[in-house]
DNA sequence: CACATATATTGTAATAATTACAATATTGCA
DNA sequence: TGCAATATTGTAATTATTACAATATATGTG
């Protein structure tokens, strides 16, 4: 819990209870890509005050800072990954899980560069169908 | 016109007239990747009794036969694209256009295929950061 | 340590995209 | 033409997210 506490302060976050709260959650379930909604339902049992603006607001802060990125592949909500190195996601139609996958791929490591012309500043690559578990 | 009613017929959708012109519109906005709201807009101009519902079902419709396909990348609405070829977008941050980028990717042709044990029904890149036009 | 100021948290209300649903209209076939 | 199936429409409900104002907490200065 200091490391996370560290971390924040590195990042020039101040370390509330409720962000150390949110960004140790994110440390716990790194391949879970929760909804602000499943933060929030899991804090509220340590934190009953904690209020569901208060995580919108900590992700947007940790967005901002770096810290953690949004991945928006379902196309209903945004889910939180605290991993921000560029990798590719896996989202199950059947289950709804978003899986990590590991795969070499010539999308990866241009930031900065160009294509057509355009400007990149993040690389986002996804599969949809169905997972492992559930096949 | 009576090309897109063929397409119709074809993939076994009954072509009303709410349906060809909004196959039409797709067809005549190739690039634009546009919302509900914008084709809904557009096509209230020739058809001032059409319902955003019927808008929604229609490109449910097109979505469920494989005449679209949606581009949820944005993370605030879903973008629907009549190129239903598996290709990758850019997203512009500053104007919020997407636009068609020609990349030659590992990512590409692996329907069917497996990664992770995971199997594979749809393959999605895209990049997101300042299109050529707002540098 | 106390106070003032800045910043964070909370709760509620507003907004935006989408879906549900029931009434009406249209289509295609016998 | 008439009937059954399907589509369209309008409205209301739902879900995710944002706006905002009041309260609480934290930080820096004397």
């Amino acid at each position: 819990m200091e490391k996370i506490n560290i971390t924040l302060k590195e990042k020039g976050i101040k370390p509330t209870y409720q962000r150390l709260k949110v960004l140790d959650y994110m440390s716990k379930n790194l391949r879970n890509h929760p909804t602000v909604e499943m933060i929030y339902e899991e804090l509220a049992k340590e934190i009953p005050t904690i209020s569901l603006t208060t995580v919108y607001n900590t992700l947007g802060t940790f967005i901002e800072k770096g810290l953690v990125c949004g991945v928006t592949i379902t196309g209903t909500e945004v889910r939180y990954d605290i991993n921000t190195e560029s990798h590719h996601h896996f989202l199950c139609k059947k289950c709804g899980d978003i899986i990590d996958v590991d795969v070499p791929c010539s999308l990866s490591g241009k930031k900065g560069e160009l294509v057509d012309g355009h400007k990149i500043e993040e690389i986002h690559g996804y599969f949809k169908g169905t997972c492992r578990s559930c096949i």
